[in-house]
RNA sequence: GGGGGCAUAGCUCAGCCGGUUAGAUCGCUUGCUCGACAAGCAAGAGGCCACUGGUUCGAAUCCAGUUGUCCCCACCA
């Protein structure tokens, strides 16, 4: 039974539909199948406060047509879907929403009855993503679905605690760490972006304790110079050798600091002198280590400052440097100040400038860790796609530092550490422990704080699998087989899941990082809430269709650079599913009697006519082709390919070649043509279907298919069919030839388009002549011609029929003239022919000053030069046919 | 301070492991309601492939440099 196609296509009527239906029928499930080879993608986790955005759209676009393709080609195709619990994003969120809502804060409330509200906010809002995922298409196994806070991951990130804190690599101690001031938490190095911003250096004069002259030191935090212990220079530099191991005075605070010799101070910076700041600096922090000097806290961490600072203890950062500069200058200290822009951190989160402070946390010692992680992207175990951005991957391991991953907020996983509230002896367990092992208390208290969240993130190829019991989705699935993300997130994400793959399942945890980049708005500016120009893809959706979406992603996506949005590429890709849906409709009406349950068609070798081998020939190159870009995750390329097969191939010429004989009364011809119709369109349904999933499956659907597309196989590429088919679709090709140039020839003369034309063709051989013969009926039909001559080229008779007045063109093998009594322009012909002169002329010339250099003959390759000669007779040929038309014509 | 990307038709981008007459979409011009599709069809205009050198018989393609532009990394005197 076939259903008929509305006239316009309409995927506001269809892809919901089709999306239940796949997920009902259990489509998406990966049952695990020793017969088959696994094919598993992790998804990255979006965000449970994240609306759908243009980016999550294309990384899931990709990982869908991944997944869907493999899945056609037999694999046991996993995609596994769910959350993350985004600590920080999660936590100001709703605690914004709190102080909006109830003018309370968190602290006001309370730890449990915060938590209460976080949980029950996630219930509320954690959901919306997942049904925005289903209007995508995304082909996820629901089933297996997680979220980074369940029991099974709150298990792995207990587990993988206290084993790396077992291993001695990760340890609790009091460290220079990043701290966001607003957010109120440390951060990782990767949490910091680093900016360059307008900025000072102030120049200030230290006096000298015993009335010598002092030292000028610049900075660009002088509010930091309360916890200022010293001034550092470098042994060896002249102009300060005589100061080292004397005293100068802290101006107006009055403090007396040692002048210190260290190797840290590069002279060509600023003065040469360096004021050390041990609690606010970790490179003063280091110095200050060296020469066992204090650490003097002149600023808090909600980024006021302490009594340190005297009269502005309690004053905002940087309002006491703008009120200390002032008292600076106005004391006479200030030497100068000096624009110069200045690099600042700031926290990926809430912008704010991050502070260098010190402080206890809890860190992964990063050093053993990282290298099997650089070991298995240089040997090969893990490749990235494109391969630059393993240089950026392993400069980053090469270059790593400990990882603070204690963050001072509620939502998290709570770091698996208790305090003996006696002897206060730490002890990391799995579960909270009974007695003290120093002193026997019973009594402990957990760490408050809780764990980055991309420590729980960094497990998630394998604790969605079960880690750490043994699962058996564990070992038939892991290893995974790509991870598919945006650039931004390798720091963060990829680098970490790979050690941590390697630390707990001694495997990476996937093979290809395949990285795109970033959907930006129209003009190329990066889509943002500020700038408010982000486009919402449900929207799209729901103006175009999550197929044309899809497809304007995957087409526009170049794997490494990213890419923009414009209306004018959603339409001319909703415009191409209307073309697909339009030519099928064509298929189904013109074919009731031949679709249906049976599998396609068994082609009857010899019902074939050459349009049909010569579909049948592009469609087979081209499966061969697109599986080979597919397999290099050159999806663009390969979509590209499948949308030329469609729209030019198969609409333009096949469909239009096969009308004759589908009008015609020739039941057997007719069969033929149908099945053979139904064929192609049904490899190229299997082609797209990757990338536009609902509009494939619903034409399948009305096909009358046994079965769904999403379940189908992949095109198998026939090996001999090239050999078998050639020399037909090599007549088509010229038919094709012949047609375009009457085209030409009538759009130049201005010709009406009702107007038949009748054509005489001069073939080069017999051959030649017999094949156009054989193909009379497409250039007839397809060019609007009445009737259409063949003569040899040569041939006795053949002179006396070339029509006297005519326009003319050449193609491959054979002389096209059309009489100028069907197109009554002389002027426009010769023209015409002026211009083709002077195209060959250029050519011969080109491919002469070829031949003639010496180099070239000797040192191409045969066959080049061979084609190049082929190339220059066929055009000395050409040229000399144009000549003499132009002749003959000269003066008409 | 270190590293990287990009520069091709009016726009957005392909091509780039050397050898075609350098392609596509949108836009533009002209014509066309001919029994799938005007969300269409046919024909066409439009490019010193950023610049300068080099390698080569041959460069949009490989190499070096220059300019412009975007990005990443970096403990911020």
């Amino acid at each position: 039974m076939t259903r008929n196609l509305n006239k316009t296509y309409d995927p506001t009527g269809f892809e919901k539909r089709i999306y239940e239906e796949w997920e009902t029928e259990g489509c998406f499930r990966a049952e695990i199948d020793e017969d088959r080879k696994p094919y598993t993608i992790v998804m990255p986790p979006p965000n449970i406060t994240g609306q759908l955005h243009m980016g999550h759209a294309l990384d899931q676009t990709l990982q869908d047509v991944l997944i869907r393709w493999r899945r056609l080609q037999g694999y046991c195709a996993l995609w596994l879907p769910g959350t993350d619990h985004a600590s920080i994003a999660t936590e100001v969120r709703v605690a914004d929403e709190l102080l909006a809502r109830e003018g309370k804060t968190k602290e006001e409330i309370g730890r449990e009855a915060f938590l209460e509200r976080v949980r029950a906010w996630k219930e509320l809002y954690g959901g919306r993503i997942t049904e925005q995922q289903r209007r995508l298409g995304n082909s996820c196994d629901w089933e297996r679905e997680r979220f980074t806070m369940d029991e099974g991951c709150n298990k792995a990130v207990v587990e993988f605690f206290v084993r790396l804190y077992e291993k001695g690599l990760i340890y609790r101690g009091k460290r220079m760490i990043n701290w966001c001031p607003v957010c109120g938490t440390s951060l990782s190095d990767a949490e910091v972006e680093h900016e360059d911003i307008a900025g000072n250096y102030w120049y200030i004069h230290y006096p000298s304790a015993d009335g010598g002259k002092g030292i000028v030191v610049a900075t660009s935090r002088p509010e930091t110079m309360f916890g200022d212990v010293a001034v550092a220079v470098r042994s060896d530099d002249e102009r300060y050798k005589d100061l080292i191991g004397k005293d100068v005075i802290l101006p107006i605070a009055g403090r007396k600091i040692p002048v210190i010799a260290d190797p840290y101070p590069d002279p060509k910076k600023g003065t040469g002198a360096v004021k050390i700041t041990p609690a606010h600096d970790p490179n003063d922090y280091e110095v200050g280590r060296r020469h066992g000097l204090p650490e003097i806290v002149c600023m808090n961490f909600d980024a006021r400052m302490t009594d340190e600072a005297g009269q502005y203890s309690g004053m905002d950062r940087f309002e006491c440097r703008d009120a200390w500069v002032k008292a600076l200058d106005e004391g006479g200290y200030l030497v100068k100040t000096e624009r110069v822009s200045i690099p600042v951190g700031r926290c990926y989160r809430c912008d704010a400038t991050v502070e260098p402070m010190l402080s206890n946390q809890w860190f992964v010692r990063m050093e053993t860790l990282a290298q099997p992680a650089i070991a298995v992207a240089k040997d090969g175990r893990l490749s990235h796609v494109p391969e630059r951005f393993e240089k950026i991957y392993l400069h980053w391991l090469e270059d790593i530092r400990d990882w603070c991953i204690s963050r001072q907020l509620w939502w998290g996983h709570r770091i698996p550490a208790y305090y003996c509230e006696t002897c206060g002896e730490i002890t990391v367990a799995r579960e909270k422990p009974h007695t003290c092992s120093a002193c026997g208390g019973g009594a402990f208290r957990q760490d408050e704080d809780v764990l980055d969240t991309w420590f729980s993130s960094a497990l998630w190829p394998f604790s969605t699998l079960g880690w750490p019991e043994k699962t058996p989705d564990l070992s038939y699935f892991y290893p995974t087989s790509v991870l598919v993300t945006a650039y931004e997130i390798i720091f963060f994400w990829v680098v970490r899941m790979v050690f941590s793959g390697l630390e707990c399942m001694g495997e990476c945890p996937f093979e290809h990082v395949f990285i795109h980049g970033l959907v930006r708005d129209s003009s190329g500016r990066k889509m943002s809430k500020s700038l408010d120009n982000g486009v919402d893809p449900i929207q799209v959706i729901d103006t175009y269709g999550a197929d044309a979406l899809r497809f304007m992603l995957v087409n526009g996506s170049s794997p490494d650079s990213d890419m923009r949005y414009s209306e004018d590429k959603m339409e001319s890709s909703r415009n191409f599913a209307n073309k697909l849906w339009n030519a099928a409709r064509f298929v189904i009406m013109n074919s009731d009697d031949e679709t249906g349950s049976e599998d396609d068609f068994a082609p009857d070798e010899a019902a074939l006519r050459p349009e049909d081998r010569w579909i049948l020939l592009k469609v087979n190159e081209a499966v061969a082709e697109i599986t080979r870009n597919m397999e290099k995750f050159e999806l663009s390329l390969a979509l590209q390919k499948t949308c030329e097969l469609i729209r030019d191939a198969y609409c333009d010429w096949y469909i239009e070649m096969v009308k004759e004989r589908l009008y015609g009364e020739d039941e057997d011809l007719k069969r033929a043509a149908r099945s053979v119709l139904v064929a192609v369109l049904s490899d190229l349904l299997r082609l797209l279907h990757p990338y536009m999933p609902f509009i494939t499956e619903e034409i399948w659907g009305c096909l009358g298919k046994d079965g769904r597309l999403i379940a189908d196989r992949w095109p198998s590429y026939d090996e001999g069919m090239r050999e078998r088919y050639a020399e037909d679709s090599a007549k088509i090709e010229t038919a094709m030839g012949i047609i375009r140039a009457v085209r030409n020839i009538r759009a130049e003369a201005e010709a009406p388009p009702a107007r038949k034309l009748t054509v005489t063709v001069v073939a080069d051989d017999a051959a030649q002549a017999d094949i156009i013969e054989s193909t009379a009926g497409h250039i007839e039909r397809l060019a609007n011609v009445s009737s259409i001559v063949a003569l040899v080229s040569g041939a006795s008779e053949t002179r006396t029929k070339i029509p006297e007045e005519a326009m003319t063109a050449v193609v491959s093998g054979a002389e096209i003239y059309v009489p100028l009594d069907d197109l009554l322009d002389f002027a426009a012909e010769r023209e015409r022919l002026a211009r083709e002169k002077e195209k060959l002329e250029g050519e011969i010339k080109r491919l002469s000053a070829k031949l003639a250099n010496e180099g070239f003959v000797s040192k191409a390759p045969q066959a080049v030069v061979a084609k190049e000669r082929e190339k220059l007779a066929k055009a000395e040929d050409n040229f000399a046919k144009v000549a003499a038309r132009a002749e003959a014509i000269r003066d008409k």
